[in-house]
Formats: structure tokens, C-alpha cells, sequence
DNA sequence: CGTCAATACTGAAGAATGCAGTAAAAGATA
DNA sequence: TATCTTTTACTGCATTCTTCAGTATTGACG
């Protein structure tokens, strides 16, 4: 049985379709590039192009570095077709893996000061990312796009991560609020604060300007 | 060598640690619950408890059901204790997987109709999301919380996708106000709108209000 | 009385991650 | 110039997680 191609392998044959690419620049360029969009691990990204290879959707040629030998993908015709008829598939619905909310949710069996922490981390990741893409778009304006033509997607994109960071940061400087109100992590039940948002939240309100 | 505890074992150890679940009701609370934190599949639901089991951190007993049995599992002493101690653990960098996304960043492969597809489905997804949860803070309110005392967490969780999901749902309106400026999805390259956003971008300041 | 949805799981294949291991090239430092 | 570190450039293996198919009972509804 032949695998199947998954939405990474389109991720990597869209990257092949760029321009060829070496194993190494693969991984390092569809970490750097989809990280919030397709976190993918760079063993998985070394696997793909190989795969591709064998279904006939790329080439491998052998180049030599030195004393070494590296691998460059380019993509076939064949893989052209594919990934065209990719774009008419049906998307995947979106997974948000966030293991600080698992620690919120269960912050009853820890005290305020491991929830703090939680949030503390989750921060630090988010503000990490959120200042790589300012820094992306500094280095779009005084050097340039690596490549041009593709500028209106990823800057739309970065407009989509952009926001959700800044929301993801208004939402843990509430959340801090709350939880600073708070004597303990347990048993405040069905407080009146808890009431007023849940009421806001029925509503589809947003209690953060609460 | 003895399994080791992943961030689902603590989800499904402190699922144990309100009251004791069936292997099913683990399954379906888990993933009614957790979804938008931590979304894991029924299979993997139900292999967790059993992994607790051997490890010592649960109990099961089987209960008779007409013709049926099924298993009750219940948390440990020694369950209670690893669960505390995780508490102050490293948490785990968030994860987002937007397939919609990806399909954006390449959508230059396909047509502006494809593009407007995969934001529709994008859409209806965090659509459907976002009335689960409209929904069930008007269930709390009416019905009460199925665990009260928990009430303050959850719904300080609720917060954190509400606000989420309005993020998405007003980049998505502002996406397609922008491709339905586009001629075509190629090749359009560092224009003037684009460069305004960039500049935007580089200066942190959020382009959907322009 | 039949049938359809919900309950209640398990096995096996395949996808993806984490980690360790290997080794050369390039750049930094003494 | 020698050595030390970082970056380049991968692969194999164990483990984790998902997908899918399969099995079979219970309960609701007409």
C-alpha cells in the first residue's frame, strides 16, 4: 500500500513548487515559515520529501558540499497536478493545543501561584512569537521579501497571527486580574463575578473591558 | 519499561479526581470539555485510564449494565499525588494547526473561489465552536454548572475562546475584504496595500480597522 | 416489532514526535 | 595554528496518537 498524502506533504510539495530545496533548507524554511499555521517536527520534515519522491510527486538529485553529499528536491509535473487539485479539497477544521488552559481548567488542584506560572509561560511563548513577526515585517521593509510575488499572502497571514497574539495577551492580563481577586484557586463556586461574566458571555459579550 | 505520564494522563487524572467516570463518559467528557484546550481522540480517551491502571494512579471495577459491563475507573491516592506534583511542572508551548491557513499562505496555486472556500470552512468551523460555547454559559445560567465549585475556572476559560473566536471571525470578515480586492491570487507582489500592512505590521499595530 | 441512535468498547495500521546518534563544514577563540 | 563550538545534514528507533473498521448491547420511537 502506497501512503497517503497528508496536509504536510502538500505544505512541502507548495514549498518544492517555489523553488528546489535541499532536505536541511526544507525543515529549517517550513519551520521558520508555518510554524503558526502547520507545526510540524523536523523528522517529519525530512520524511516528506522522501515520500514524495517514491509517489513520484519529486526528484532527489545528490549535490556535493565538500566532502559531503546533500539532497535537493525539485518537484515533477506529476506534483504540480496535485497540489492544484488540493486547493478544491475540504479543509481540515483548526486545533488549538494549549496545555496552559488545560492548567487553568484544573488550577483547583495547584495554588494561585502555579496558575501564575502557567500563565507566566504561556506569555513568554506567545510574546516570543508575537515579536518574531514584528521582526519579520521590519526585515519585509528594509530588506525586502524572499519571495516578492508571494508578499500579499504571508502578509495577510501575519496580519492573522498578529491579532491573535495581541488578543491572547489582552485575555492573559484579564485572566491575571481575575485570578488576583481570587483568596484561593478552589471552591468559589457561583461567586457574583463569576455570575456578571457568565451572564456577558451568554450574550456573546466580551467581559474584557469588564 | 512503564509508560509515561503525558499531559493527557493528567487530563484524564484530574477528570478522575472530580468524580469516577466510566471509560465512555471519560471519552465524551473529555472531548466536550477539552476540546478547545486540548484535543484528543476517543481511542486515545480510552486507553489513558487503562494506562492509569497499571500504573497505580486508578482503579477500575466493572458494573453491570442489563447484558453489559463496563468499567468505572477511579482515582488513587498515588493519582492525587502525581496530580498535585504536576501542577508545578513546565507548561508546554501552545500549538495551532490552521489547515485554512496553510491553504492561504498558498493560495496562489488555486483560484480566489478555492481561497474563499477554505475561509468559508474555516468559518463555519469556529462558527460552530463559538455557539457551543455562547450556548453553554446560557446553560450554566439557566441549569447551573455541573461541577459549581469549578464554575470560576471554566468560565474564565469560556473568556479565553469567546475572545478567540471574535478574533477570528473579524479577521476572516477582514480577509475577504481584502481578496475581493484582489485581481487574481498571484503574483501581486509588495504593492501599495500591501506595504501599507507590512508598515503596519512592523509597527505592531493591528491593519484591520484601516 | 423493527430500526436507528446512543452506549461501550478493542485491534491494527499508519502518521507524527522525540530522542539519540553520526559526522563534516564553518566560524570563533586562544 | 590548533582547538572548540555552532551549524549543516541527516537516519533509526521507540513511543505516542489518530484513524478506521469492527463488534455488540441498550433504549427510544413509530
Amino acid at each position: 500500500m502506497s501512503p497517503r498524502l497528508t496536509p504536510s506533504s502538500y505544505a512541502v510539495l507548495a514549498l518544492l513548487d517555489l523553488k528546489p530545496w535541499t532536505g536541511y533548507e526544507l525543515t529549517q524554511q517550513a519551520q521558520r515559515s508555518l510554524r503558526y499555521a502547520w507545526p510540524k517536527s523536523e523528522r517529519l520534515l525530512y520524511s516528506e520529501p522522501k515520500k514524495l519522491v517514491e509517489l513520484g510527486y519529486a526528484t532527489v538529485h545528490q549535490e556535493d558540499r565538500g566532502n559531503r553529499t546533500r539532497n535537493v528536491y525539485s518537484i515533477t509535473e506529476e506534483g504540480g497536478r496535485v497540489l492544484k487539485e488540493w486547493t478544491t479539497t475540504r479543509t481540515e477544521p483548526p486545533r488549538f493545543e494549549i496545555e496552559a488552559m488545560l492548567r487553568l481548567l484544573f488550577a483547583d488542584h495547584g495554588s494561585r501561584e502555579d496558575v501564575f506560572r502557567a500563565l507566566d509561560e504561556f506569555e513568554a511563548d506567545i510574546d516570543g512569537h508575537h515579536q518574531d513577526i514584528v521582526a519579520l515585517m521590519g526585515s519585509y521593509l528594509d530588506g525586502g521579501h524572499p519571495f516578492p510575488q508571494r508578499a500579499h499572502l504571508s502578509v495577510l497571514f501575519a496580519t492573522f497571527q498578529i491579532e491573535m497574539f495581541k488578543t491572547i495577551e489582552r485575555w492573559i492580563a484579564f485572566a491575571r486580574a481575575e485570578i488576583d481577586d481570587w483568596p484561593t484557586t478552589q471552591d468559589l463556586g457561583m461567586n457574583p463575578r463569576t455570575e456578571t461574566l457568565t451572564r456577558r458571555l451568554a450574550q456573546d459579550d466580551s467581559p474584557l473591558n469588564l
